[in-house]
DNA sequence: GCTCAATGATTGATAGCTCAAATAATCAAT
DNA sequence: ATTGATTATTTGAGCTATCAATCATTGAGC
């Protein structure tokens, strides 16, 4: 019992720690930071798509998403107008540069990605998918 | 190809928001952030411990480990003083508060981890270790 | 038409983290 | 003994994240 309950501590730790090791690495080697980068990555998939849609798919808090999304736009990386169907809603758009950016990281992303799942099998990458997901579900 | 980029993909962005949503809820349930009660979790093995060592333990940043063990010196739940042996050392130990309080939270922090790794197998708990392990080598 | 609840976005407060630079003490080598 | 490199801690700057509160808009029910 002892033991197990250890082991569920010192994962708690290292998911924390990793995940706070993660970022900085992953945004020296892009020049974006993780959650930018999964905003602009996810806005190619939809070319347009309203603030709290958004917000549903990449799970960060409305907050935040707004604060990313303005510097954003302040960087000419993406555009927003209000929806005139609905003007409590804004929808955000990749711009042409936003567009140019993003591709132009993929490269980094790849090599970075590749390196962290170095020696991972398809089928491990499958299975810790699957444990995290779980995970989440389990403290909703 | 295609498709094994895209899960790297996202169980980068997964790490990311998991962790994210840990800490708050973590917290919530054990009055303690969970940087802190590791911190005050590794001061109830090592009776007493320099802040360098300390600070290799748990993986954190020199800077984040002093303004924390700062506060929690005010809060009255560790001590500190120089080495006399080494006058750069910062030395930390538990305060006799600074055990109940960790001890008080150990029921919490259990049953939070009980739920969030409910249905968990030994063996995978076991194998979600060693892969998170292996991405921090491979990241280093 | 009007009120009231809901929804979407924003802002303010607070806290965590990293990195880089500064300070202070120690130690090694001349 | 002094200089110079190393080690430990601290402080400052800059991000990102959450939560709570606020504001505007919409829509449902009377």
């Amino acid at each position: 019992m002892n033991i197990k309950i250890s082991e569920q501590e010192e994962l708690l730790f290292l998911l924390k720690t990793l995940s706070n090791q993660l970022g900085p690495k992953f945004e020296r080697s892009t020049n974006l930071s993780l959650s930018r980068f999964e905003l602009l990555y996810q806005l190619i998939q939809y070319s347009e798509i309203s603030q709290s849609n958004l917000q549903k798919i990449v799970n960060i808090d409305h907050a935040a998403i707004t604060r990313h999304l303005k510097q954003l736009e302040s960087d000419g990386l993406v555009s927003r107008r209000r929806n005139p169907a609905d003007n409590r809603e804004t929808i955000v758009q990749l711009t042409e540069e936003g567009y140019k950016q993003i591709m132009s990281c993929q490269k980094d992303k790849l090599s970075f990605a590749n390196q962290m799942f170095q020696q991972f099998s398809d089928v491990e990458l499958q299975s810790l998918m699957v444990m995290l997901k779980r995970i989440q579900e389990n403290i909703k």
